[in-house]
DNA sequence: GGATTTTACTAAATCGTATTACTAAATCGT
DNA sequence: ACGATTTAGTAATACGATTTAGTAAAATCC
């Protein structure tokens, strides 16, 4: 008897009258439960001032309908009407190093607060994917993409934070460590216990801090009267993120000329293997060489011996990252935002250095 | 003119003279673009069947004006029109561990293989948190849930797939080592070294491995006949994911008597965090006593003394767990899948453990 | 050469929500 | 007591895709 099929009424009741599998209750089912329309569900469930001229009694009702059939408003149906989706993109190198999981856990902290979620998507360095996997994320929607040690060459119309990045990219917000704080931090402390001739792994060319970080070190080391000779540089090479890259790089450090007293790592995992290298070559760390490492990971403080290190605060990076891709994506496209965010560097002292005695 | 304002072609045509910021080409852009109807562009673009009868000339005509307008569907169209998000929510402990990232990072290949994303959200253990997470995840129309380390209780109208989880629950699959044969690698190695007298180290109680793995551990003791005296037993305490609670757990053992030879802890953080008590206490490792580890860790191989543990598969397991969870997704719910995927541990003997001398 | 099938499409419904534009009845102001 | 405002809602449209149902014209069949 309908001219067209519009209301399935006995289909909605079959459904209703199974209790355990309940599934996709929807604004419509809500009103048709109440005897009203989906406007008026809609407009009272979400606090609308639409629905200022409805009586607290109707109000209620729905509310309470709403709540025993277990409405949960379709997140995508939702998405596409405000076309907001309360998602980000994060970028990382690769998901099992101490640098990226210590970053991620304050982004995951910031963005939920916010109800936000985040989608990862890691690049193992690899040009071709950062650029597939940037696509991937605008694909899906995401309101704006976080960038974590990856480096950025296009601007976007999505906002972009990027950690530990160097390019600068306009409209890219930047949250930098204060490079020229850490390498005094570290030469200084050397300096004081005597060290003058220091060795240095340089990152991989890869990363975005390597250049920044020898950089600032060499210049700190200058203004000292600390000495790094060119052959007591030595690079991390490939892109294994175990310690095994610092461990052959300190090797081919030990194969030339070896009379500095430090070390001085591009990051505490490749101090780690600068240190098992050293080792092996019959040095004890400390005593005849010291080693400093950067980052401050989780397993510097407990390896042996415990590291001495830059503290950079990751997860604070993380969490500012987040805060300010939040702060874009709500911004007025009209007004700008401060585009370079710097966090200070902490010495912390442990095992891993101590006084020149020879 | 027009009775209703349906189409905005001045708008369009405004947007379409600005080059840069191209945002949001809508399929029915593509149509107006080659005078078709976005029902024929939607059906040549999706290489659908129903295409079969248009021309090919036609059909290159649409694919080319898609790609000239660089058209992307809107996955959130596209997602509510087929109730497909390809996106499952993963539940972990946290984000910082070496243990979480290395799962995650199985997980990620295999999903973006896929064409699938994943929403990480972590509970510090904390059961409301789970609870409030799941839910949030649902409502962010999950197609499924990998649970790492996680209890789960109920069954739920999602696919669920537990990784290291050791409820039972109807209708959740698990992934999980073979423990009674990583039990039998380690004693066995202590066994053939000599050791008779094993201390352990317990996991937290909320850690789902915690009870098989001291269980397994304490029947192999038994058959091999090493002895696991009761004060020889300790547990770690609080969920700081670092090493303290290890060294904690093992300063507590040293206070009683202290007459085993080796260490067996609940993991290679742990273990770290023994090595150091240990130490501190002037006994050396492995001279005095040996230690073993579990899950092989990164930091495990260059760790000093490098750690003797029993490897977890970690990356396996999470690919292992979101293949399963996929196989969940797509299979007829009439059908049922296997409910326990095992995997296999391994001896990797470093330099933590050596033969009895005394 | 008329009926049937194939070709090449398009109109309309749908997914679930939010919003804009209405409407009918009740209340208010004077 | 009559027009203006408030109250309590509803109908229609839009978000951007996919799919079902349909329709003219051309080609084929008998």
């Amino acid at each position: 008897m309908p001219k067209k099929h519009k209301n399935k009424a006995p289909a909605s009741d079959a459904r209703a009258a199974d209790s355990a599998v309940q599934k996709n209750v929807s604004l419509k089912d809500v009103a048709a439960a109440v005897k009203l329309s989906p406007t008026t569900v809609s407009v009272v469930l979400n606090y609308s001032p639409l629905a200022d001229s409805i009586p607290q009694e109707t109000k209620d009702r729905i509310i309470e309908a709403a709540r025993n059939l277990n409405y949960r408003p379709n997140y995508i149906a939702r998405s596409l009407r405000n076309q907001r989706t309360h998602t980000i993109g994060v970028l990382i190198p690769e998901m099992s190093e101490g640098y990226s999981a210590a970053v991620l856990s304050g982004v995951e902290e910031k963005l939920l607060q916010e109800g936000y979620f985040y989608f990862v998507a890691s690049h193992h360095h690899r040009p071709d994917l950062i650029e597939r996997n940037t696509q991937f994320l605008v694909a899906r929607c995401v309101e704006g993409i976080l960038a974590i040690d990856t480096p950025i060459h296009q601007q976007s119309f999505l906002p972009i934070v990027s950690i530990s990045g160097h390019d600068h990219v306009k409209g890219v917000t930047n949250i930098v460590l204060n490079h020229e704080a850490a390498a005094q931090l570290a030469i200084a402390h050397l300096h004081a216990l005597g060290h003058r001739k220091v060795a240095i792994i340089k990152g991989q060319d890869f990363s975005s801090d390597t250049e920044v970080r020898s950089n600032t070190i060499l210049e700190a080391a200058r203004q000292s009267g600390v000495e790094i000779r060119d052959n007591w540089i030595t690079q991390l090479i490939g892109d294994d993120p175990s310690p095994e890259t610092g461990y052959l790089a300190t090797r081919r450090l030990l194969s030339n000329e070896t009379d500095f007293t430090a070390v001085l790592a591009f990051n505490d995992i490749s101090a780690i293997g600068a240190i098992r290298a050293l080792r092996e070559s019959g040095l004890s760390v400390p005593d005849d060489v010291s080693v400093i490492g950067f980052d401050d990971i989780t397993a510097a403080e407990f390896h042996n011996p415990a590291l001495t290190t830059i503290r950079q605060p990751l997860k604070k990076m993380g969490s500012l990252g987040a805060e300010y891709l939040l702060l874009n994506i709500h911004k007025n496209p009209a007004d700008t935002l401060s585009v370079e965010i710097t966090v200070e560097p902490d010495l912390i002292v442990r095992q891993s250095t101590s006084a020149v005695t020879k």
